[in-house]
DNA sequence: TGAATTGTTATCGT
DNA sequence: AACGATAACAATTC
């Protein structure tokens, strides 16, 4: 299932092919992904120039030089598949885009999960998400703040994309790990050095998840190396590599948990429920852009 | 057969 | 009333 660094993988790999082309032909055959509908995004992108290829959160993004975006979003099991001239097709093909040098991008997806969406407002719709993790604004200082201004626990936290973007379920519980952070421990109970840790620890698997192009974890997404570096996603009743301890797998906001309970404790200072503590105001220390 | 998976929406509780 | 937790949902694979 495509988290940040598994779109990022294939973004980098469709920006080549993309940028610069136009779009000549879209054809869907799943309608009900498509948002608003598809003649409204048959309007907005059929002649338009692809100006670039980005990722924001887990949405891969074209902006078009008729100032609007297409969006994708592949959610579960969706896939971009490239194919030129008289190919067989691929199986769960729900999109096509033909593109005027003859290549065809399309979208499948087993599950038709995956969405498409276009916008002609880009800035309104990127601001509904939480800060890039691997960006500039996402400093020890924004990040004690989305903590401190919640009275949550952290893995439903890290998950929500409009508090932080592009975490999933696998880096959530990696990250947690490498920081020693219980899933649920309260979010507003950090104290300053592990607000540091956390962010650390959050960058530096989403860039090694990067780095490694993404974690294949089952038939949906091949390709990635990620999945050997794992250390608890997937492995409850393994041996912790740190201590030794045997990894816990629970369910946490409805989702499938994987931690150490010796090196991710609760009860330490993780002071779960008792007291009511003063909350940083919610709005307070917006950010541009 | 049912568990697993994402993000959105609706609903419930405090 | 506002926020957080929870459940349902879309659909398919193994």
């Amino acid at each position: 299932m495509p988290e940040l660094p598994e779109v990022e993988t294939i973004v980098r790999a469709a920006r080549p092919r993309l940028v610069g082309r136009t779009i000549v032909r879209f054809e869907s055959r799943w309608p009900r992904q498509i948002h608003p509908d598809v003649p409204a995004v048959r309007r907005g992108v059929l002649g338009c120039r692809v100006r670039r290829v980005d990722r924001r959160g887990k949405y891969i993004v074209l902006r078009l030089d008729d100032g609007g975006a297409l969006l994708i979003h592949l959610r579960m099991s969706g896939r971009l598949e490239w194919a030129a001239g008289h190919a067989v097709e691929p199986a769960h093909v729900r999109a096509v885009f033909d593109l005027d040098d003859g290549q065809r991008l399309m979208l499948c997806d087993a599950r038709k999960f995956g969405r498409i969406a276009y916008t002609t407002d880009w800035r309104s719709f990127s601001a509904r998400l939480g800060v890039e993790p691997l960006g500039p604004q996402f400093t020890p200082r924004r990040l004690a703040h989305e903590l401190s201004c919640r009275a949550r626990r952290l893995k439903p936290l890290l998950l929500d994309q409009s508090v932080i973007a592009g975490i999933g379920n696998i880096y959530a519980d990696e990250a947690l790990h490498r920081a020693g952070l219980h899933p649920c421990r309260r979010c507003d109970t950090l104290a300053p050095e592990q607000v540091r840790r956390l962010r650390s620890a959050l960058r530096a698997v989403l860039r090694q998840g990067i780095r490694n192009q993404g974690a294949s974890i089952d038939w949906i997404y091949p390709g990635g190396r990620m999945q050997r570096r794992l250390r608890v996603y997937g492995r409850g009743g393994e041996a912790c590599d740190r201590c030794g301890a045997p990894i816990a797998t629970t369910r946490v906001a409805q989702r499938s948990t994987h931690f150490c309970p010796a090196c991710q404790p609760l009860d330490e200072q993780g002071d779960r429920g008792l007291g009511r503590r003063r909350r940083a105001p919610r709005r307070a220390a917006a950010c541009a852009g």
